[in-house]
DNA sequence: TTCACGTTGTTGACATGTCAATTATTGCGG
DNA sequence: CCGCAATAATTGACATGTCAACAACGTGAA
């Protein structure tokens, strides 16, 4: 990241970055891969489910009960409707969701727990919310709980403007 | 994470998330997940390279030019050994690394840059670089940037402490 | 030397994600 | 009613990551 072309004389347009700089992006990268490792081995672990899974059945444990759309749920997560559906398909198969055609729309299909789905989520929520707590929560001031929201949002924003993202 | 045991008696211990809460664990998550998605989109459209790939390139292309061992990538970029493998494998088949016996150790391979390697990390870094600016180092003041940095590694330090991450 | 053990790295089976079709249905203009 | 573009969701091929077993090599003590 300190740039392989440093000593060229063309096109040194970018600015590269220093080594502060490259802590901070070093920084991030590692809490990017970091923190969906340390939420996926917790619930594994105690609870048997993956994070991806665990994701799905606190969205759609959080829909109204007649049930949720395939779709609603990719555009909620911001996934791929594919990974929603292949997910959505062995997550049946373990018996934590059912789906159901849709009574207005033939199309759609209407997601919702099962009797196991709803007590694998009662059983993880505890585990994972204290993960969290412990993980971000606990160890920054609420001012910096704020400053960090803020800033993250600065990024995500700014980085959709411009396409990114 | 509002809680499904929300009215429970019993068991009650885990402090739930405040709705303020609840949006800064979402803009964490969305952080997580968007970040490696749009160096992945930005990569592989510009040059051809995926992000882990383009991962790999740096950190060798950084490295003493005898060579890089394997382990010694995975460790600095935080991988299991088998993904370094897997992925080395892979960018062998491409053409973009080397993998020769190493001299000292017979069972270590030494990972190095080919032409065209090199060719490739320098056409990719500069657009590289410059995504990372406009979407991490534009968009905050530096104070904003010193402390995002503080509050990743007290994140970090705290979750390595108590056995998470 | 020799043997047990730790280290280095690979492999294969499997879980998961992405992308490009494909299917089925809806809604709408003619 | 018919045709046809848009929508909802699935499917299959493929890329990638994980995990556990494995093979090959080094190291040190008996």
């Amino acid at each position: 990241m300190s740039g392989p072309c440093e000593g060229d004389a063309e096109p040194c347009e970018p600015r590269w970055l220093s080594i502060e700089e490259q802590h901070l992006w070093l920084e991030l990268r590692e809490f990017a891969s970091g923190l969906p490792r340390a939420i996926d081995r917790q619930l594994s672990q105690d609870s048997g489910v993956s994070g991806v899974e665990y994701a799905v059945l606190a969205a759609v444990s959080e829909a109204p009960p007649d049930g949720v759309r395939s779709g609603d749920l990719a555009a909620l997560l911001e996934w791929e409707k594919s990974r929603v559906s292949h997910l959505l398909r062995r997550m049946e198969c373990k018996g934590l969701v059912t789906r159901c055609a849709a009574s207005d729309d033939g199309r759609g299909q209407d997601i919702s727990l099962t009797g196991a789905g709803w007590d694998t989520v009662r059983a993880a929520a505890p585990g994972h919310v204290t993960l969290v707590r412990e993980a971000i929560f606990d160890p920054l001031t609420p001012e910096e709980l704020a400053q960090l929201r803020v800033s993250l949002q600065k990024i995500r924003t700014a980085a959709v403007e411009k396409g990114l993202w």
